[in-house]
DNA sequence: CGGTTTTGACCCGCGC
DNA sequence: GCGCGGGTCAAAACCG
């Protein structure tokens, strides 16, 4: 299973980050993003810009030291696990390589767990194959299926499994999962069987305003189209690209959510973000350095990016409206 | 009419 | 060996 292997930085800026802030901070920020539906004199509004533009900076300064924290302790955690599994071998079997489709399929739903895949990731990394490799079909045994994990943010009444992402799939079929009410709809992709790539969509059970896309393996055939990434409302969400970082946004009006696919870190993916290299990620993020520079590249593109100020300024205020409502995120 | 979706049946691996 | 449950098949329905 590669997305064990593979560390999925994905910043949820949902509003977890803003938790970790202290009070202070908070409710600076708050401020910020209440002033800016406020009517200022046009005089003053250039300065007003330009020291919300400073407080953006900082903002995304105090990002980028919580990120640096976040890949810290996740090396520390990754560290703690080579050390207890080198300690106590076989002690993890349920994610290791001999694991079982069952057992992977319920770590479906932990939508919550940014460090979901960086924890499993390590030693015990499991290969892209397993679970590919529970298919007994010899055909499908040499395929090392890439097994990317994409969550996107739809209205909750909407109750069509369809994750526009821009190629085109044909629904073979729809199951009624044990473990989660929402049924789960598989779908090929229209070129196949030329093109063996699956996907699974089902709604996460903690949240139906999730919904969550498994990709199996890997398109041999170029995108179809230049479409963003788009749930069914494609009002609702865009995805960009942030210098090298892809961001996906969604405005929601259960909340905007704003993904960075960071795993990604140079052009080896496709467009929907599968390795398309014959690098394994993990490989390239082992390095120290080379996570010292991710995190450089992430934060650089955070502070950069304009759009992602806009995107974050959204979020953030978009967030504070409903935390007035409700405090559920 | 051809492609897609729906949906019940079937297959098969896994746990007991 | 049996039952459960996820995944797939395939015929019918649907749609442009």
């Amino acid at each position: 299973m590669e997305y064990t292997s593979l560390i999925d930085t994905s910043l949820d800026l949902n509003i977890k980050p803003l938790r970790l802030l202290d009070d202070g901070l908070k409710q600076e920020v708050q401020s910020n993003f209440i002033d800016l539906g406020t009517k200022v004199p046009v005089k003053e509004e250039a300065g007003a810009l330009v020291e919300e533009l400073n407080r953006v900076s900082a903002e995304n300064k105090k990002l980028t030291e919580i990120l640096t924290v976040l890949c810290e302790n996740y090396n520390s955690l990754r560290n703690h696990l080579m050390d207890y599994m080198s300690k106590n071998p076989g002690s993890i079997d349920n994610n290791s390589g001999g694991s079982r489709k069952r057992k992977a399929e319920s770590t479906t739903n932990n939508i919550n767990s940014i460090n979901n895949n960086a924890t499993n990731n390590g030693p015990s990394e499991t290969s892209s194959s397993d679970e590919a490799g529970s298919c007994k079909k010899p055909r499908e045994e040499h395929i090392k299926a890439k097994i990317s994990r994409v969550y996107f943010r739809t209205e909750a009444s909407d109750t069509s499994l369809i994750v526009k992402d821009g190629y085109q799939w044909r629904k073979y079929g729809q199951k009624v999962t044990r473990d989660n009410p929402s049924p789960r709809a598989y779908f090929k992709c229209s070129f196949a069987p030329s093109c063996p790539v699956k996907k699974k969509v089902q709604r996460s059970v903690e949240d139906q305003c999730v919904v969550v896309a498994t990709y199996e393996g890997e398109h041999n055939h170029p995108h179809p189209t230049k479409m963003e990434t788009t749930s069914s409302n494609s009002n609702n969400r865009c995805v960009t690209t942030l210098g090298s970082v892809p961001c996906s946004t969604s405005l929601s009006s259960s909340g905007p959510t704003i993904t960075l696919d960071l795993t990604k870190p140079n052009k080896s993916h496709d467009q929907e973000g599968r390795n398309i290299s014959g690098t394994p990620r993990n490989k390239v993020v082992d390095s120290p350095e080379l996570q010292q520079f991710l995190v450089e590249q992430m934060a650089s593109s955070l502070t950069k990016d304009p759009s992602f100020k806009a995107a974050l300024a959204a979020a953030i205020s978009g967030k504070f409206l409903q935390h007035n409502q409700t405090d559920k995120w």
